[in-house]
DNA sequence: GGAGGTCCTGACCACCCGGCCAGTTTCGCA
DNA sequence: TGCGAAACTGGCCGGGTGGTCAGGACCTCC
């Protein structure tokens, strides 16, 4: 053997999609060098789905907006982030009113999930 | 929609141990019907690192805690969460507690903030 | 048999939230 | 010059939220 030191990369797939994940195992499978992980094994690195959708879809937020939903998710209340912004509570809830609107999110937890699931906002 | 004759899968490489990227990147650039996504290019799936790290944080929430939670990720308020659990909304805010407390978040959207950074919930 | 944990329910209360109405200013663009 | 978008502010109000009391039922462990 030339690679002696070379031990397998563990790997391990999460993908949803069956029929994605299946020809990534048959794929993988027959590669040197690499192993799949067996259920609950630790792994050296993850393959997960990338989709597509997640990214074109950056929803057109106005800075204020951004400003207040970064706030909303450190979990601030509208009092806090109208202190932290240097404006009244009321323009608050006028820009939490339009997240919720262009989030399409009934309350504002949904919408700082909705805003992370959409990669608007990191957790 | 995506259903063409050419079956080759893009992966995104996105491992920062770059000897860990630098040996999947050899050992994956060879396997034919995948290939390797360039940058900013759009992948069907990411290969990721897995820390270690990442599972021994699971707070301990029980099961119920757990219910409500992933309902609390959904936008859903304690009287949805009670209809859905089939609990009186009394119970919903016990829970609620709980999970604020052992989250050490300040409230419902602070709390899925937390959780989803801690792995405990997936957005 | 207690001790402790989980789960469940009730009532009360201060406060927050989101939606409604209304208005203002400032800016860029046609 | 008018027109819309963005940002900002106010009042009002129904309902939601979080905290604090209280209690009971069920289970496991010592």
């Amino acid at each position: 053997m030339s690679e002696h030191n070379a031990p397998e990369i563990v790997l391990s797939l999460e993908i949803d999609d069956s029929a994605l994940a299946d020809r990534l195992a048959a794929l993988l499978g027959s590669v040197a060098g690499l192993r799949l992980a067996a259920p609950g094994e630790q792994a050296a690195a993850a393959i997960v789905a990338r989709d597509p959708r997640v990214m074109p879809a950056d929803i057109a937020l106005t800075q204020r907006e951004l400003d207040v939903l970064a706030l909303m998710a450190e979990g601030a209340s509208n009092k806090m982030i109208a202190r932290q912004l240097g404006i009244s509570v009321h323009t608050v809830k006028f820009h939490v009113g339009s997240l919720l609107d262009k989030l399409d999110a009934t309350g504002r937890t949904d919408a700082v999930a909705h805003a992370a699931r959409r990669g608007v906002i990191e957790l």
